[in-house]
DNA sequence: CGACGGACGATTGTCAACAATTTTTAAAAA
DNA sequence: TTTTTAAAAATTGTTGACAATCGTCCGTCG
């Protein structure tokens, strides 16, 4: 049931890739921490060559720092970068809508509606992988409504990104629990992230261009701002 | 005179880079072309490896179709895809004018009259690389003031594509001009686009940001859907 | 005692050869 | 003639070795 046929196994390359992309986003690798390429060749049973290819791409990609003839390091994500990767996302994300005139196909509104029962079942487990792939389905139904390939390509680069950023919201979020302000009902993930979700979903349902473009905002864009703001007024504890 | 100084020679992946894209972006390599990693490293005198590495940024970037296993061609920019990076180029300067507030320093107002200047020369001299460059200085200025890295690095994936359309802007250009509208004060680049950039520039100046936006239109996004609208009306000629 | 400079070790950049895969070619079968 | 099949050629994917570069350590000089 669903992938499509996958008729060539994936290469080396694209192994590392997936390896890499895992271990940061999971933490496995904090910040900062430097990338040998060896070493993760010979922890993978292959070569440089592939796990050059991977960095390189994850340079891209903005998960690791890259400076020539030196070598990588995991990114150091600052709240700031928290905010402009939301902010982008949101934004990209509203271009979209505007282009398909807030109209999402069938097909798309069923699998948003997937995609937001896959967010409850992996906040239910605290599964944070989970929740971070249903929310990618979810958005990425936005993003297509656009019908623009170089945008949904923009987009899809940013997305790694966006995982990783998880692991800031999560702290943010414990943090201002911390500082006293108990409105979970606000709280970005665990708390009314279902809520945002299920609200946007019922203006895409609607055709409401408007509304959506506000909730997406509301989603997105302000809680890149919060987190913004909360890390100048309080230094995150960076690992 | 001018440029920072280059402490360290360019390495073979960086020179290949150079080289291909110069190459694909001055139409020396026709869409579609077939693309040998070997040939291009002999060519150049270097090993396949940092050609590889070249053709791969390259994909990123949109210039190249990257087929695994299969290997490369010279991307096909069709009038959508030259709409869509308009497109998309000109809403993320505008996403950046709006997070700076339409204000541009003083030291990037007087790069933005330097562009204006080299384009000016430029169309003189009839030379299209020259324009390509000074144009990507003109707007670098504007995506910068939004001081926003993300959204910089997202403009800078964009900027080789971009200098590809100016290829299909010229075709769209001279296409028009046969069919008989000879409205040459609202062409894109040889013709009012000195004027585009002198009016943006003087809204810049002014710091007046609603009417920064509203010229940013008019110069880039309505470019792309003219390109594209003409298209469908009349097929371009693909060589 | 601190600044300068050269050897050393670690790591990336590059290469040429090999393996795996795809495309082409050509022959055989229908 | 057209289709199918298999061998051959071309091309990409991967590898291990070597070269270039960078950071560190230690001895020398001021």
């Amino acid at each position: 049931m669903g992938n499509e046929a996958q008729r060539t196994r994936e290469s080396f390359s694209e192994k590392a890739l997936r390896y890499l992309r895992e271990q940061i986003i999971n933490g496995q690798m904090p910040p900062q921490e430097k990338i040998v390429e060896s070493e993760i060749a010979h922890c993978l049973g292959v070569s440089r060559g592939p796990v050059r290819d991977a960095l390189k791409q994850l340079a891209v990609e903005g998960l690791v720092d890259y400076q020539p003839n030196r070598g990588c390091t995991v990114a150091l994500l600052s709240p700031k970068d928290a905010y402009e990767v939301f902010y982008l996302r949101g934004s990209l994300e509203k271009l979209a809508l505007e282009k398909g005139g807030g109209r999402i196909s069938d097909e798309g509104l069923f699998r948003m509606e997937e995609a937001v029962e896959e967010i409850r079942a992996g906040v239910e487990k605290k599964s944070t992988s989970a929740v971070v792939a249903a929310d990618e389905k979810f958005h990425r139904q936005i993003i297509e409504s656009g019908r623009m390939d170089r945008l949904v390509k923009m987009w899809e680069l940013l997305s790694p990104l966006n995982g990783a950023m998880f692991l800031v919201v999560k702290k943010t979020n414990e943090l201002e629990r911390r500082l006293g302000q108990e409105r979970t009902l606000d709280d970005p993930f665990h708390g009314d992230d279902l809520g945002a979700h299920t609200r946007l979903l019922e203006t895409c349902r609607r055709g409401d261009l408007q509304a959506s473009l506000r909730a997406l905002d509301a989603h997105y864009i302000r809680t890149g701002e919060r987190i913004y703001r909360l890390s100048l007024r309080d230094e995150l504890p960076e690992k």
